[in-house]
DNA sequence: GCGACAG
DNA sequence: ATCTTGTCGC
């Protein structure tokens, strides 16, 4: 695996280089059958979560965990440096790879323009999207029902969207990682969330990393 | 200087 | 993220 940066300046550079290799375009035929949560839990050590399910199904196919210390402080921008490291090694002990990755946290919509998804994503050459709980950047409230969106907008570029996945529910903040359009990233969200305002991929993955 | 700041 | 019970609403 490739060696982390261990200082804030030397992290910021990494981000500034591989920002470029992300690929805003689909593989061609793009059809995903199956899509991968990705969490972190904080407890003594960090314990990473991946969990692939069926898309047309919902259900669960494989899950996979890694745990360790933390290797990286919490600091608003570099959070992949923090979770990253256990989740990629999560992800190598699935026997499948999955076809989508939907992280948990920002993909573009982030201040260098390169959030945890789009790590994850030119990392492991999958393609990927972030589903945020909370934004980066500013945008109207969406209408009130499932579905809606609005523009979300960081010093005057569009990042990604604020997505309404159930009546009356607070937004979440969708946006691109690697080689997923954000038209894509959308439908993507909102069949990962019929019922609940987080895709079933973040609920699964959340409640793995939670278990002793 | 002040406030904001993914998880 | 985490410290933390009950409670209101569908």
């Amino acid at each position: 695996m490739a060696e982390w940066p261990r200082t804030e300046a030397a992290a910021v550079l990494e981000q500034e280089r591989l920002r470029g290799l992300v690929d805003p375009n689909p593989p061609p035929g793009f059809v995903p059958r199956t899509a991968a949560g990705l969490d972190v839990h904080y407890g003594d050590q960090l314990k990473a979560a991946v969990c692939t399910i069926d898309l047309d199904t919902l259900s669960l196919v494989e899950q996979s965990t890694a745990e360790g210390p933390e290797s990286f402080p919490y600091i608003p921008g570099l959070f992949a440096f923090r979770e990253l490291p256990l989740l990629l090694e999560a992800l190598d002990k699935l026997t499948q790879p999955p076809d989508v990755l939907v992280c948990d946290g920002q993909g573009l919509a982030h201040p260098r323009r390169f959030g945890l998804a789009c790590h994850a994503g030119v990392l492991t050459g999958i393609p990927s999207l972030g589903v945020g709980k909370n934004a980066l950047g500013d945008f109207d409230p969406p209408g009130p029902k499932r579905g809606d969106w609005t523009p979300l907008v960081d010093r005057g570029e569009v990042v990604g969207r604020a997505l309404r996945t159930q009546d009356g529910v607070k937004p979440v903040f969708v946006s691109i990682g690697h080689r997923v359009d954000l038209d894509t990233a959308t439908e993507l969200v909102l069949r990962l969330a019929p019922r609940f305002r987080l895709p079933e991929t973040t609920r699964l993955a959340d409640r793995l990393s939670r278990q002793a």
